[in-house]
DNA sequence: TATATGCGCAAGTATTTGCTTGCGCAAATT
DNA sequence: AATTTGCGCAAGCAAATACTTGCGCATATA
């Protein structure tokens, strides 16, 4: 059923995330990326083809060999959903950091005694 | 099988994406999120426990409440794979614009006659 | 031309996922 | 004390997922 097919689907298997990090950098046909991957060929066939229905990458026919392509660009849409929560968090972490810094200056402290 | 409870796993669906963002600026109890869902309230619990499997949320019991607070820190573990990327992508776009740059600034343009 | 290689199609299987329903326990309310 | 409310446990079901195996077509090589 392709309507459940998006970008958080695509990356939540671990063996795609590995083919992403694969093709990322430069183009790669289908048999040196399932070289390296202990499940069958046509189960690696099967992960590229998910990615490319969401758009995470292209296809490129050269001869008999399918070169994977990466479309990053589509990570945008799981970039900026984590970017909402990550601005969240990080502004969180410094309110609480202000926060116990300014106890910290108003909280007296008490002079150790010398022996 | 818990093993493959991962953050990935569990933002893969939007049930839970859209469970996140409720939660995410302030703690909600448990029967509060499952009326704005159309599923059951035991769907929506078994939803949160997924998400607490995996450390985005804490459950706070109040008396005979369960308080669901978000650990939106824990989503840094996607922020921080898909800000690899993103900087990939962010980057090639800028080399091809400068590239283009180049080329048009390059390129001969032959006067328009006037008529 | 014959053989080898790249790789998708299709079918089948086991597992996982998302959901519903019924039940029961603890806490709050009446 | 009785009833209501909050909500997890368990079982069951349908759909989805991840994988294997066998086959066949197109292209490259010998």
């Amino acid at each position: 059923m392709e309507a459940r097919r998006d970008v958080f689907q695509a990356i939540a298997d671990p063996t795609r995330r590995a083919i992403i990090g694969m093709i990322a950098e430069q183009p790669v046909n289908v048999n040196t990326i399932a070289e390296q991957f202990d499940v069958s060929r046509q189960a690696i066939s099967l992960h590229l083809k998910i990615l490319m229905e969401c758009g995470l990458l292209n296809i490129k026919q050269q001869g008999r060999e399918r070169l994977c392509e990466a479309r990053l660009d589509k990570l945008n849409e799981v970039h900026e959903w984590v970017q909402q929560y990550h601005q969240l968090w990080t502004s969180r972490l410094k309110s609480l950091k202000g926060f116990l810094e300014q106890e910290a200056l108003q909280a007296p402290h008490p002079k150790k005694s010398k022996k």
